[in-house]
DNA sequence: GAGTTTGAAACT
DNA sequence: CAGTTTCAAACTC
């Protein structure tokens, strides 16, 4: 699979430049900068990471440096462990020693330059660096750390050297604050940064998460310990309990080499943080009162979102709610993200189980123990009420947990399952398997499924790539833009009840939907393009045309940057798309040239227009229309998840088929756009150039 | 909390 | 692919 999906990148990216610049002595200055430079840091940092590590040649053979994956998670847990190292060195002192090497490492990756090193490197020296450097506890450090971090974060503002050096920043803040305040309710804060930082990122990426977690501090490192748990005992071991919640065996969580394959095998958790915001405050303020507690809050929100999320409603639309929250897809983040981010959530979250039990005093181990005989309800406490009472008082989807009888918990009954997690002890299942004692038979049965359906665990609900473009401007848009990936088939509710998976994930009906009489409020079917058109023409023009200026512009920042490699991103914050562009060979891997996902993801973006003009073929022929529709959805599902290799050999690939030029809307779009052909077809070749592979 | 309704998932 | 059954969540009382 994965040698298919650098063909096409590579194909385009050597074939075509050397056919026309060969003898350019531009095109050799700008191959020799690599274009991938000039669209470089962020994008190409994270895209590098993701791939290299399928090829590059294992300088630092370390067991860790395996996979990238691991590495990944190294580096995460890097940070978490440097992080914890300076909150168990009272030395604020150290903090600056520390920092430097952080900052370094972090222009390291930016450089992208000896990426896996980096990532080795600073895995095992950091931790020893942290460990030696400690000595003097003194706040008067804590400028000189301000120092290097300003110093750092002097660097021109680029999408990953910036963002890192903020991160650090934070981060440093964060752990000097975290060392006042224990309990400091980040967790929540965490997803919603998280959030926001995938946003900006390639939604490819695990370099996003590393991102992501590097920006964790205190208690979202404690967030991050738990993956660290069971990928890096090693350094676990150094990490002082701290008061926090040990590092320990995962309860509830899938295995990350579970999880891995799962999301090798297209499975994708949906795991990100798209809880109500009220809810995690609410929680938070309630009950937490330790570091634990503080975990817990951190818990409750992963927890509930990971199930809320999981439950193939990303409930994009409720945090699309919280203008917070930027609107990302799920599918958006790549598996790898959301690999680790639910990984790491689940995690925390079984840790919070385990803390939680043993700070409630009474509670009963509940790690092995089946729901049926631990009886989930009365061994949690308090917190547990009150976050089953929101819940039930539909704040949200977070903090499901099924409540299956007869399906052993392996099938896409239930929620659990169908979110890529296990079942954990505040379920009320019955007989379950989903656990990790099962892990075969999980993996097994999913497998089944995947083959049965290879989208049966992507997420649900898919927002367009425009709606990301569109957060920025205008958070607060309506789920029009999202859609429920297969429709809903609602008879009686109206689909204005949560039987209606599209009602449930706040989006719109679509012409996938089959409902009846509908009457859905996010929007609705019937003529649904016409509906909520009508309710949202004029606004939705103006948008469109901000779009269109939009894109135009990057457009044209692209061309100038394939004029001036050198003088790339800095000064140019990257859209959204553009990382969605840069990293679309990676996503799409061979299914869909760059330029095919770029505008096929803006597909919807130009859909007003369009869909202006398939409007009355909508309304005529609806079945035309879902066809197209799925065109213009599915490929964003398969271009964004790791379930579009899976999607290649789908039996059901009709449905999923990249949209061939004329073939369909978004390749009309694509021809139309002819601009964005050069740009796509340059920046995408600059990643294989830097694979060591090539 | 028990029972009903609902629609997705699974099965045929 | 369509029809039916099974299932668990959502909902109601």
């Amino acid at each position: 699979m994965d040698k298919p999906q650098k063909n096409p990148t590579s194909q385009i990216g050597t074939s075509t430049p050397k056919s026309k610049f060969e003898d350019s002595p531009v095109f050799n200055y700008i191959s020799n900068l690599s274009p991938i430079e000039s669209v470089k840091s962020i994008s190409t940092a994270q895209t590098f990471s993701s791939l290299s590590f399928t090829s590059p040649p294992p300088v630092f053979t370390s067991p860790h440096v395996n996979s990238h994956r691991e590495s990944r998670f190294f580096r995460c847990h890097n940070s978490v462990d440097r992080a914890k190292h300076l909150d168990s060195l009272d030395g604020s002192a150290i903090k600056e020693e520390v920092v430097i090497p952080v900052i370094e490492d972090l222009n390291k990756e930016a450089s992208l330059e000896d990426e896996e090193e980096t990532s080795v490197e600073t895995s095992y020296e950091l931790p020893q660096i942290l460990k030696f450097g400690s000595q003097t506890p003194e706040d008067s450090d804590s400028p000189c750390t301000e120092d290097v971090v300003i110093e750092a974060s002097s660097d021109p503002p680029r999408g990953d050297g910036g963002s890192s050096s903020e991160d650090v920043k934070m981060g440093l803040q964060k752990m000097l604050d975290v060392r006042e305040e224990k309990d400091t309710p980040d967790c929540g804060r965490l997803i919603s940064d998280a959030t926001e930082l995938l946003v900006f990122r390639s939604p490819n990426d695990s370099e996003a998460f590393r991102c992501l977690v590097d920006k964790i501090s205190s208690s979202e490192r404690r967030f991050c310990a738990g993956v660290k748990s069971t990928k890096r005992p090693k350094i676990t071991e150094d990490i002082p309990a701290n008061g926090s919640c040990k590092e320990n065996e995962p309860l509830a969580v899938l295995p990350n080499e579970s999880v891995f394959n799962l999301h090798r095998g297209g499975m994708r958790r949906r795991c990100l943080d798209f809880e109500m915001p009220g809810k995690r405050k609410k929680d938070i303020a309630d009950d937490q009162q330790s570091v634990c507690d503080n975990n817990v809050a951190g818990e409750s929100s992963s927890r509930c979102v990971v199930p809320g999320i999981g439950l193939h409603l990303n409930a994009v639309a409720m945090s699309a709610k919280d203008s917070n929250i930027n609107l990302i897809h799920d599918y958006s983040i790549s598996g790898e993200i959301q690999k680790s981010f639910s990984g790491s959530i689940t995690l925390i979250h079984s840790q919070d189980t385990v803390q939680e039990t043993s700070d409630q005093a009474e509670n009963e181990p509940v790690e092995e123990i089946p729901k049926a005989l631990a009886f989930p309800e009365l061994n949690l406490g308090s917190l547990k009420k009150k976050m089953r009472k929101s819940e039930q008082a539909g704040e949200g989807e977070s903090c499901k947990r099924c409540n299956c009888k007869k399906s052993k918990c392996l099938k896409l009954y239930c929620e659990c399952f169908a979110a890529g997690v296990y079942c954990i002890e505040p379920c009320s299942c019955i007989d379950c398997f989903n656990k990790p004692i099962h892990e075969e038979t999980v993996l097994a049965t999913r497998k089944q499924i995947e083959s049965r359906n290879p989208l049966a665990f992507a997420p649900k609900v898919i927002r367009s790539a425009d709606s990301i473009m569109e957060a920025g401007d205008d958070a607060s848009k309506t789920p029009a833009s999202a859609r429920h990936k297969r429709g809903c088939n609602c008879k009686k509710s109206n689909c204005l009840k949560k039987y209606c998976e599209c009602y449930q994930g706040g989006v719109g009906c679509s012409m996938n939907c089959r409902c009846e009489g509908c009457k859905n409020v996010f929007g609705r079917k019937e003529g649904s393009l016409l509906v909520i058109m009508e309710s949202k023409l004029e606004e939705d023009q103006e948008t469109y045309e901000k779009r269109i200026a939009k894109i135009q512009h990057n457009i044209e920042v692209s061309k100038e940057v394939e004029q001036n490699p050198s003088s790339d991103q800095p000064s140019t914050p990257l859209p959204p798309y553009r990382h969605l562009v840069v990293h679309q060979p990676f996503l799409s891997k061979n299914r869909l040239p760059p330029t095919q996902f770029f505008l096929g993801t803006g597909s919807s973006s130009f859909r007003k227009p369009d869909s202006g003009l398939t409007q009355s073929q909508n309304e005529k022929k609806p079945l035309e229309t879902v066809a197209e529709d799925k065109t213009e959805i599915m490929p964003e599902i398969l271009l964004n998840s790791p379930i579009a290799n899976i999607k290649a050999i789908s039996p059901n690939s009709k449905r999923v088929s990249p949209p061939q030029p004329g073939s369909s809307e978004s390749g009309s779009i694509l021809r139309r756009r002819g601009n964005g052909r050069k740009l796509i077809l340059r920046s995408i070749p600059a990643f294989p150039s830097l694979n060591p592979n090539q």
